[in-house]
DNA sequence: ACTAAAATGTATATATTAATATCAATAGTT
DNA sequence: AACTATTGATATTAATATATACATTTTAGT
């Protein structure tokens, strides 16, 4: 039944799910794949091809319902099942992850922050309270969390990473501009932040 | 000449550019295509075949030498040709990208900050005063500026760019989770950080 | 000098993905 | 009943990615 999504989907889907969010605030029922289309700048065509990945169906003259639509995205993408995570490092991005309300909305939980920094730690953000790094295998291990969002400074990315590896860590969300050396058993994502910009503005 | 580099392509360049960096810090010479695919989890070929794409030859039993190849890289990508861009939104995403040193290594220079909270203006992130809003206009036009980078929050996203489209703003790096609705002649890249985050996990 | 090993560069094959176009069927509207 | 907008499905074409293979080149070791 459940056909595997390509990375482009999962990113146009999420997108489509912006859409809907921003609908449902202004209380309209329905959607089309033409208007979604037209705000995204792709085929409508493409559209009604992802969305019939989903187990969604939308009615001819109507198109889709938007409420249906949206819970499908978050069903088919596991927004459902809360993922749970640490971030390293409480510098603005950390922060500013921490503080980013929308990931819950998408199932991910973020239930503590880390840094080393004796300034920081003890202070509260998002209702968190910074803790030292020395605690981070103790809370990763209490709350079964696998996942951890990397913020720290570049130069300082390797040797942490070893550190999570040691704490049991198997997913890293990379935000450094650094390339990790982790076991073969470790996940990284690297978000790439110069990558996509690159890809933004090459063509310009 | 010059082939068309793909989106894929130029993000695993910039990931190459990162192991380079760190190669140089580490005063390694030599690079082969085998290193970096091991770092990367990917095949040696593709590696050899990217950089096919560059102008740049390696040596049989020696590999690439780190400081041309990273030349390289940077030459094909535009690293060299600056691009300047206004940062909207002083939270702390905004003040992390105005703090994320990288940028200008990779040729993008960020000018000015922007925000309309009366708390924040005048305050100095990296060297930058923060600004009032109604001087984005004039700051754009006499810099010469036209990419913004808008990190303020969701629900004054599209106002805002309403606003960057009348000051003549042709490119928007978008960090809030809304699809925004802009001109054709107004390029928008979304950085869909919970897209990138599901590529992540969904097979998790 | 010879051989073995390591690495590139290129070619090929296969699979996957993308993007667009087309059109019958359907459901509302007039 | 005719008309129109829209879906859903299929077809087409192009682009992309990945993996495998191998001839060639260069160095190192003996």
């Amino acid at each position: 039944m459940d056909k595997k999504i390509s990375d482009k989907v999962i990113n146009r889907l999420t997108l489509y799910h912006c859409i809907l969010s921003d609908f449902i605030d202004k209380n309209i029922e329905h959607i089309s794949s033409k208007q979604i289309a037209e705000l995204l700048h792709i085929d409508d065509s493409q559209v009604r091809k992802d969305i019939n990945l989903l187990n969604n169906s939308g009615k001819s003259r109507i198109g889709y319902i938007v409420k249906e639509l949206k819970i499908s995205i978050e069903k088919t993408l596991g927004f459902k099942k809360t993922k749970k995570a640490l971030i390293i490092g409480a510098g603005n991005l950390g922060t500013a992850i921490a503080n980013y309300g929308n990931f819950t909305d998408y199932g991910l939980k973020i239930l503590a922050i880390f840094d080393n920094d004796k300034n920081k730690i003890g202070k509260i953000i998002n209702g968190m309270e910074i803790q030292n790094m020395y605690e981070l295998s103790a809370t990763a291990l209490k709350e079964d969390i696998d996942i951890a969002i990397l913020t720290v400074p570049g130069k300082y990315a390797q040797s942490t990473a070893d550190f999570l590896v040691n704490a049991h860590i198997k997913y890293i969300w990379n935000f450094t501009p650094t390339v990790l050396s982790v076991p073969n058993n470790v996940q990284v994502w690297n978000e790439n932040l110069m990558g996509n910009f690159l890809q933004f503005t090459y063509n310009i």
